[in-house]
RNA sequence: GGGCGGGUAGCUCAGGUGGCUAGAGCGACAGCCUUACAAGCUGUAGGUCACAGGUUCAAGUCCUGUCCCGCCUACCA
C-alpha cells in the first residue's frame, strides 16, 4: 500500500523540504556564472516586525518568479534583508520604555540605541523564519540590514557623493513636523484625513479707523503667530485697507495689510490671517512680503513664551479652546461654522503634523527626477502594470526637495561634522583629522537620515556598493522589483533616482506593483482596521501551498484584491485534489510499474494519450506567457483547471478504464504528466510539489540523474507539439459524454442503472470514429448496456434525445422516463437553437457582412448557422413526435 | 479642482490588438460515500455585460456623455 495519507497534511512535509534545500543551498546564487542572471531584491520589512499580510502576497509573487526563472536556468539571486524602519521602531521601542517607566531622553542616545541592538538582535530571527515558512527560496547566505556596516558606508559613500555634487544641501525652511515624534519628516510621510472641523470666523479691528476686517481660519490658535492680514490687490472691499495695520486681537500686536494675489477674494471672508512660521502659504507670502516669522509653538506642540503669557505652556489643542474662549468674551468671535477640510497626519503615528519653521539637511531631487524620467522614457525601466507609469511621470515632474533630516537617533546618523572652532561644516566618510582652522575638536550632527535614504541604495548596496564587486558586475540593474503601488514614490522612485546617481544605471528593468489585499468587502486589510488575515494563523489552518496558491489567484492587475476565506478554502481543496491524483497514479503504479525504456516496448498512442499531452503543451505554453506577463491569476486558474477538470475528471478516468483492460500504459503517461504538472506548478505551491515529486518514479526509466536532487532545480516543462485534430476528436467524444449524462441526471436515471446508448451518425468519417471511440471511453463514465451506431436508425420508443449538429442520441428509458420531463427538456433546448440560429441569420443575412468580414469568420459562422439548423430541425420532429405519441 | 481604476451570474473576479452560442471560482438547488479525493463525484438553475448615444458588417471590448463606487493627487485659509 502507498505511504501516502488520504488527505494532504501540509505540517510535515513543509518543513521538511525547507531543510533539505537550505542543506543543499539551491537557493544560493553564484557570484559570477555562466547562467544568464535574474534578481530580485526583497522590498526589506522591518527588522523587529512580523509578516503580514502584504508581506505574504509580495513575496509569494517574488518567490513564484525567482522559482519559476531558477527552474528555467537563470543564476537567480533573491537578495533578502530587513530594514531598521527608523520612527516606527523607535516608536514601539518608547512604548515599551514607557511601560518601564522610563523615557527615550532619560535613557540617553548611547543607552537607547544599545536597547534597540538588543532589541534587534532578540527579534531579527523572527521574520526571516516566517518568510521561510512561507516557502521563500531568498538566499540566506547573502541576508542584509541596513544598519550593517557595509550598508552603512554605502549610505555614507552616497551622502558624500551627493553633498559634493551640491544636491545635498543644508537650509532653514518650512517642513513638516511631528510633534509626537519630535522630528521632521517628508511630505510623503503625511497623509491628509478629512476631518470635520470649524471655520472660525474672526474680527480683526482695523487703526486708526472703526471697520473691522472679518478673517476665518480653520486653526485659531495660530493667530497668535499672526505677522500679517492679507487681501486681493483687486479687492474692492478691501483695496482701501492696504497698507493701513490691523489690531491683532488678544496679543495687541499691530500687524500690516498687506496685499497678495495668493487670497482667493470668493472663499471664506476674502481675508486672510498671516501666520507665516505654521503655514506652508503663509511662509511664502511671508517671505515676499518680509514679514516676521513667529514661531509659538515648542517642537512637542505646546505654545511657547511668545504665544503670551496667557497661552504658554497649554498644548496646541487646549490653547485652541482657550483661544475661543476669549475671543467670545472680548467680542471678536463672529461665528463658528462647521467646515470639512483636510488636516495632514503623521503616517507613522498619526499625529497631526505642525507646518514649522527649521533647520534641516535636504536633497535636492530634482536633476535626479529629470534623469529618472528620462531613463524611464528611454524604456530603461517599464512599469507593470503600464498604467503605473502616468502616476510616476507626474509625481517626479513635480518633485520637490526631499528633507532628509530626522530628529531621531535609530538610523544612520549624518556623516556632518562641524568644527566647535570655527564653525565649517565638513562632510565626509569618518571624523575629520583636523580643520582647515586648525582645530581638531568636532562634532558630529545629531541627527539621523531618513529610513527611505538607506532603502534607496538597497539594490546596489547590499551588493557591496561602493566596492565594485561581482555581485554587482553580475546582477545589476536587477531584473524585476515586486511591490505595492502604494510605495511607488516612497521607495521605487526613490531607488531609480538614486540608482541613477550613485551607479549610473537603473536599478532594476521592470517593476511590478501589485494589488493591495483587501478582505471580503473590498476594504484594504490593515491591522488597524481589525480586518487583517494573520498569514502564520493561515498557514498553520490550510498550509503555505495552498495560501500561495489563493495568493496568486488573486493577482489581478485591480487596486485592491479581495481575499475572502473561500478563496484559501479553495487553495486547500486544490492542494488536497494535487494530492489525491499523486495517491492514484501512486498506488497504481505499484500494481503497474513502469518499465525501463529498454524494456519497454513500442507503444500505440491511444486517443486519449495523444489528447493529454496536447492539452499539457498547450497549458505549458499558456502558464510560461502567463508568468512572463505577471499574470499570476492565469497561472494559477490555467493549472487548477487542466489538473483538475481535464487531467483528473476526464484523463485519469481513461486511465482506469485501460487499467481494467490490463492496459497500464496511459497510466505511466499520467505518471509523467503529472511529474511535468508538479514542476509546473513547483513555484506557486513549492511543499506538495516537491513532496510528490520525490515520490514518482526517478531513475534510468524517468529523468536524468543529474537533476533528480529537487524540484527546486529541475527545469521548468516546455511545450511540445499539439495536436488540434486529436483535441476536437477527443471533443466531440466529450460532448456525446456530457449530453448522455445530462440526460441521465435530468431524467434522474439512478447511478446504478444501466442504459442503452443508440447513436444515429450520418457521416461516415464520423460514425467510424465514434466507432472506435465511444466502445472505449463510454463505460468509463456512465453504464451503459451497449451501443448501437448507425447511419440511420429510428427513434425507439419511450426514449431520451440529445442532438449534436447532425448526430442524434436516443437513450431508450421504458418504464423509467418521465414524458413531461422530457418534453420541457427539448423545449427548453429548442428554444434556445432558435434564438441561437435566429441571431446567425441575422448576421448572414447582412450583404455587409459577407463582404468585408473576414473570409474565415463568415465561414465560421455559416458553420455554425448549418449546424444550429439541423439541431433546430431535430429537435423540432422530436417534439412534434413526443406529443403526437 | 485635476488624474486613475472599477461598475459583467447571488458573491468575488477573468474576458491583451473588436469576430466561435459571454467564462471561472465560491455560493444556491437536485442526486450520489461510483474503492484517488465528501477538502469529493454527477447534473441543474442563474447575465437586456451601470445608463444613453455614436463608430463598425460586427461592441462586454473602441469613442462621447451621464450616474454611482474606490483610489491617487492639489496651497483654497
Amino acid at each position: 500500500m502507498t505511504s501516502l495519507p488520504k488527505s494532504y497534511d501540509p505540517k510535515e512535509i513543509e518543513s521538511k523540504w525547507y531543510k533539505f534545500w537550505q542543506q543543499n543551498a539551491f537557493f544560493h546564487a553564484e557570484a559570477s556564472s555562466d547562467k544568464p542572471p535574474y534578481a530580485i531584491v526583497i522590498p526589506p520589512p522591518n527588522i523587529t516586525g512580523s509578516l503580514h499580510i502584504g508581506h505574504a502576497l509580495d513575496n509569494t509573487l517574488q518567490d513564484c518568479l525567482i522559482r519559476w526563472r531558477r527552474m528555467q536556468g537563470y543564476n537567480t539571486l533573491w537578495m533578502p534583508g530587513t530594514d531598521h524602519a527608523g520612527i516606527v521602531t523607535e516608536l514601539i521601542m518608547e512604548r515599551k520604555l514607557a511601560e518601564e517607566g522610563t523615557s527615550r531622553n532619560e535613557l540617553g542616545r548611547e543607552k537607547f540605541i544599545e536597547r534597540m541592538w538588543q532589541w534587534k538582535d532578540e527579534s531579527a530571527g523572527y521574520i526571516v523564519s516566517q518568510l521561510q515558512k512561507l516557502g521563500c527560496s531568498c538566499d540566506w547566505e547573502r541576508e542584509r540590514f541596513t544598519l550593517d556596516e557595509g550598508l552603512s558606508k554605502a549610505v555614507r559613500t552616497s551622502f558624500v557623493k551627493l553633498y559634493n555634487h551640491v544636491l545635498i544641501y543644508r537650509d532653514t525652511y518650512m517642513v513638516n513636523w511631528c510633534p509626537m515624534c519630535n522630528t521632521a519628516v517628508s511630505n510623503l510621510e503625511v497623509e491628509p484625513v478629512e476631518i470635520d472641523g470649524h471655520f472660525y470666523h474672526i474680527h480683526y479691528p482695523v487703526i486708526d479707523t472703526d471697520i473691522v476686517l472679518e478673517i476665518a481660519t480653520t486653526r485659531p490658535e495660530t493667530m497668535l503667530g499672526d505677522t500679517a492680514v492679507a487681501v486681493h490687490p483687486d479687492d474692492k472691499r478691501y483695496q482701501h485697507l492696504i497698507g493701513k495695520k490691523a489690531l491683532l486681537p488678544l496679543c495687541d500686536r499691530e500687524i500690516p495689510i498687506i496685499a497678495d494675489d495668493y487670497v482667493d477674494t470668493d472663499f471664506g471672508t476674502g481675508a486672510l490671517k498671516v501666520t507665516p512660521a505654521h503655514d506652508m502659504n503663509d511662509y511664502e507670502i511671508g517671505l515676499r512680503h518680509n514679514l516676521e516669522q513667529l514661531t509659538i509653538f515648542t517642537p512637542d506642540g505646546s505654545m511657547n513664551q511668545d504665544a503670551g503669557d496667557n497661552y504658554v505652556g497649554l498644548s496646541r489643542w487646549d490653547c485652541r479652546k482657550k483661544v475661543v474662549e476669549d475671543l467670545e468674551n472680548e467680542n471678536y468671535l463672529v461665528k463658528i461654522v462647521p467646515h470639512r477640510h483636510a488636516v495632514g497626519h503623521h503616517d507613522r503615528c498619526g499625529t497631526i503634523v505642525e507646518p514649522a519653521i527649521s533647520l534641516q539637511w535636504f536633497l535636492n531631487v530634482r536633476p535626479l527626477a529629470q534623469r529618472a524620467i528620462e531613463a524611464t522614457k528611454k524604456g530603461e525601466v517599464k512599469f507593470i502594470p503600464e498604467r503605473e507609469t502616468s502616476r510616476f511621470f507626474h509625481w517626479m515632474e513635480n518633485i520637490e526637495p526631499w528633507p532628509i533630516s530626522r530628529q531621531r537617533w535609530w538610523g544612520h546618523r549624518l556623516p556632518i561634522w562641524y568644527c566647535n572652532s570655527c564653525e565649517k561644516v565638513t562632510v565626509t566618510m569618518d571624523t575629520p583629522d583636523r580643520c582647515e582652522c586648525g582645530s581638531t575638536d568636532f562634532h558630529q550632527d545629531e541627527d539621523v537620515l531618513d529610513t527611505w535614504f538607506s532603502s534607496g541604495l538597497w539594490p546596489f548596496s547590499t551588493m557591496g556598493w561602493p566596492q565594485e564587486t561581482e555581485e554587482l558586475k553580475t546582477f545589476y540593474p536587477t531584473s524585476v522589483l515586486v511591490t505595492g503601488w502604494d510605495i511607488l514614490f516612497f521607495w521605487v522612485a526613490r531607488m531609480i533616482m538614486l540608482g541613477l546617481a550613485c551607479m549610473d544605471e537603473v536599478p532594476f528593468r521592470t517593476v511590478y506593483l501589485h494589488g493591495l489585499v483587501a478582505d471580503g468587502k473590498g476594504q484594504k486589510m490593515s491591522k488597524s482596521k481589525g480586518n487583517s488575515i494573520d498569514p502564520l494563523e493561515t498557514i498553520e489552518t490550510y498550509g503555505t501551498d495552498a495560501f500561495r496558491f489563493a495568493l496568486a489567484s488573486i493577482s489581478t492587475p485591480i487596486p485592491y484584491v479581495p481575499l475572502p476565506e473561500a478563496q484559501i478554502e479553495s487553495g486547500r481543496r486544490f492542494a488536497n485534489k494535487v494530492w489525491n491524483a499523486a495517491r492514484f497514479i501512486m498506488m497504481n503504479l505499484e500494481k503497474h510499474p513502469i518499465p525501463t525504456i529498454d524494456e519497454r516496448g513500442e507503444e500505440p498512442e491511444p486517443l486519449e494519450v495523444q489528447w493529454i499531452k496536447s492539452r499539457l503543451s498547450h497549458t505549458i505554453q499558456t502558464t510560461t506567457d502567463a508568468m512572463e506577463n505577471f499574470r499570476f491569476y492565469e497561472v494559477a486558474q490555467t493549472l487548477y483547471a487542466f489538473l483538475w477538470h481535464e487531467f483528473c475528471d476526464w484523463y485519469l478516468e481513461f486511465a482506469k478504464q485501460r487499467l481494467t483492460k490490463a492496459e497500464p500504459y496511459p497510466l505511466w503517461v499520467a505518471a509523467d504528466v503529472l511529474e511535468q504538472m508538479m514542476r509546473l506548478l513547483h513555484p506557486l505551491m513549492p511543499f506538495i510539489t516537491e513532496e510528490i515529486w520525490q515520490q514518482l518514479p526517478h531513475g534510468a526509466n524517468k529523468f536524468d540523474s543529474d537533476v533528480n536532487v529537487s524540484i527546486t532545480i529541475a527545469p521548468y516543462p516546455k511545450p511540445t507539439t499539439q495536436n488540434p485534430t486529436v483535441e476536437a476528436t477527443m471533443a466531440s467524444v466529450m460532448e456525446i459524454i456530457d449530453n448522455i449524462r445530462s440526460i441521465r441526471g435530468e431524467l434522474n436515471v439512478p447511478m446504478g442503472a444501466s442504459v442503452e446508448v443508440h447513436i444515429q451518425a450520418p457521416n461516415t468519417e464520423v460514425r467510424s470514429r465514434l466507432e472506435t471511440y465511444l466502445e472505449q471511453y463510454l463505460p468509463a463514465f456512465t453504464r451503459v448496456d451497449g451501443i448501437t451506431i448507425a447511419e440511420s436508425l429510428p427513434k425507439p420508443s419511450n426514449s431520451a434525445e440529445a442532438v449534436i449538429g447532425d448526430l442524434a442520441i436516443y437513450i431508450p428509458l421504458a418504464g423509467v422516463i418521465d414524458l413531461e420531463a422530457e418534453q420541457a427538456r427539448l423545449t427548453k433546448r429548442h428554444q434556445q437553437a432558435v434564438k441561437d440560429v435566429t441571431s446567425a441569420q441575422k448576421t448572414l443575412e447582412n450583404p455587409n457582412f459577407i463582404e468585408r468580414a473576414p473570409e474565415n469568420v463568415v465561414a465560421q459562422k455559416r458553420e455554425l448557422l448549418e449546424r444550429l439548423l439541423i439541431e433546430q430541425e431535430k429537435l423540432e420532429r422530436s417534439l412534434s413526435m413526443l406529443t403526437s405519441s
